[in-house]
DNA sequence: AATATCTGCAACCGCCGCACG
DNA sequence: TCGTGCGGCGGTTGCAGATAT
């Protein structure tokens, strides 16, 4: 036999007094909250501990913010939405003295209809405008990007794969390698990816004259597995950040068929973590001519190897 | 001024994952 | 291994105040 509703028990619902707040502060400044449950038998409240954590959580809690939201927030939480989706509590993370319902609220009455009305689809964050059903090879990337980041931030241990299954309905070739469909289940967080924001800052306009595989948007991708000898991975003792040498990218590059990599096939896996949450992704794409491929990534980093955020990797 | 509609948000509900016996 | 209790999360509801007609 099951609990009781709480209405069955006699306890009270709906917006609370101040006299309830106030017995709720009491209660948790002087002891602590403890056990949700048996606290409002102690405070004297007729509530369920359900009820008094969400008072105090979303309300009475004494470090929360207030009042309208700043545009700067607004932007984090445009952001974090497109990278998270509806993870409010992940999301409340990283706006400080914001609760998760709040914020929830906001997007709900604010941000959603805003998106909307600025043509925006509020999940996809893509335009609706966008009507080409072939979406261009950079919004398939940064969709990929999405979409990849946050998988990883939602604690998949098997990106790669997974990810690589819904765009091509198959396992992605190097999985049909043992030894490196073992490396890739445990995939760490590389640094490498600050390669695409270096080159997007700079820089698809200076990229102009670039030849590319198949795209100039798409920039070929290059397989950056952990394991591959020599290794194209290692940590910074230092900063503890996973980083990748420009040898072994074009070792990689240059005779991916010794390393069990199909030679038809450039892969990326780039992630990044900056203030403490992912801000680049862990993304795969095939790409089918590896000579074009070679060749572009040659120019980019001729072009872009100065730039301090794509020169910091490499 | 009266009524209808809209908006914002506090609070609730149901589900899920984890811990524990 | 299973059942239970608990805390946490996201979706939804319902009410009060604001705004439009």
């Amino acid at each position: 036999m099951g609990r009781s509703p709480s209405f069955e028990r006699g306890l009270k619902k709906g917006p609370w007094t101040s006299e309830e707040d106030r017995k709720l502060v009491a209660y948790v400044e002087q002891h602590g909250h403890g056990s949700w449950r048996s606290l409002p038998i102690k405070a004297g409240l007729q509530r369920c501990g359900k009820s008094c954590r969400l008072r105090w959580t979303n309300y009475l809690r004494p470090d929360i913010k207030r009042g309208k939201f700043s545009l700067q927030e607004e932007e984090t939480i445009i952001q974090l939405h497109a990278l998270l989706g509806n993870r409010w509590s992940a999301i409340a993370t990283h706006l400080p003295k914001r609760t998760d319902n709040e914020i929830k609220n906001y997007w709900n009455t604010n941000l959603k209809k805003r998106l909307t009305k600025m043509g925006i689809d509020p999940i996809t964050h893509k335009s609706r405008t966008a009507t080409d059903t072939n979406l261009s090879h950079m919004t398939q990337w940064e969709n990929a990007r999405l979409e990849a980041e946050a998988r990883f931030v939602r604690g998949s241990t098997n990106v790669v794969s997974h990810f690589y299954q819904r765009i091509h309905c198959s396992p992605p070739p190097f999985m049909t390698n043992n030894k490196l469909a073992m490396s890739s289940l445990s995939l760490p967080c590389l640094d490498v990816l600050k390669a695409w924001p270096g080159i997007t800052s700079c820089k698809l306009s200076d990229l102009s004259g670039l030849e590319t595989p198949k795209d100039q948007n798409m920039p070929p991708m290059v397989n950056l597995i952990e394991n591959v000898e020599p290794p194209s991975l290692y940590k910074d003792t230092t900063t503890q950040d996973w980083e990748i040498s420009k040898t072994s990218l074009f070792n990689a590059v240059e005779s991916p068929q010794d390393k069990g990599i199909d030679q038809n096939v450039f892969e990326v896996n780039d992630m990044i973590f900056q203030d403490d949450y992912l801000t680049e992704a862990l993304t795969n794409h095939l790409v089918k001519d590896f000579e074009d491929g070679k060749s572009y990534w040659s120019s980019i980093l001729d072009k872009v190897g100065n730039n301090s955020s794509f020169s910091s990797v490499f």
